[in-house]
DNA sequence: GAAGATTGAGTACTCAATCTTG
DNA sequence: CAAGATTGAGTACTCAATCTTC
């Protein structure tokens, strides 16, 4: 967006994708240099570790972790082979799968998120007051809501 | 970040994530759809557009666009077969060289704004008043400063 | 030798095509 | 033939090595 004729949605806008672009740079070198798994593993693997059972069909997953079918066949590859997690075959319906965290997921999971938190805070929530960020997810989530799966 | 035990930063940066995810995409579509640039062609070529003579430094646009050298480098070869802009030496310091845009190229810019500010306001700023937009933008701002550059 | 830019090798994604099962 | 998952081909990035000029 041009930086004249700047409705305050476009400033707005704009400060979001600087933020979100520094922060992430920051947070996924935190993450290696700490000795964890990167920010795109642990996008991938948190959703697993929520879901009950730590596991998930690979279609939920690609869409929890915002990923085409094929780009998470290829990120479940190499999970599986860092043993992150199993392929496991799906009981009642034999074309799909499931993902399951293992053990060694779950521990790096938990890792990555003592590193994640610590920078969120010294990156974001230390420069801004419960009332912002209070104000803030009310003001996205109305966004995301507005905007969530339809047109 | 796991859905418990939240701090109101952590919905905020949650929040954060998935409107930049969201809305990014639809407005790579829109753009697609609408017969303009791809999101990422327009991320490289705005700051040409908004710089004088509508000219940068290879290394300079790198930075701007947020990419490696050698990343730029390639997409620079990309625009240049595209006529989105050309390669000029740089006359103080034969080791250099100038992006510029072309004629083209400052039409593709303009129209893939049109596109864009459209779906900003469309999925973004419809939605938030002037009040929120303006107290977001001060937040983030803060954010950005505390964390530009250096540690 | 350091800095600007490019090239080589490797990684990670996409869409379209395919295979398998419902 | 529709849906879940994978595979093939193509694109776009990264870091490390290289080439050129300061």
């Amino acid at each position: 967006m041009p930086r004249d004729a700047q409705p305050g949605h476009v400033a707005a806008w704009r400060a979001i994708l600087t933020v979100h672009a520094e922060l992430t740079e920051r947070i996924d070198r935190a993450l290696v240099e700490g000795g964890a798994i990167p920010l795109h593993w642990y996008d991938a693997l948190l959703p697993l570790y929520e879901a009950t059972g730590h596991r998930l069909r690979l279609g939920e997953l690609a869409r929890a972790a915002l990923l085409s079918r094929s780009g998470l066949s290829r990120l479940v590859d190499r999970l599986e082979e860092a043993d992150m997690l199993a392929r496991e075959a799906c009981g009642e319906d034999a074309r799909g799968s499931y993902a399951v965290l293992t053990r060694a997921g779950q521990a790096a999971v938990r890792k990555a998120w003592r590193i994640y938190g610590r920078e969120i805070q010294r990156l974001f929530g230390q420069h801004v007051s419960k009332r912002e960020a209070a104000a803030m997810t009310t003001v996205l989530r109305r966004i995301q809501e507005a905007n969530g799966r339809g047109k």
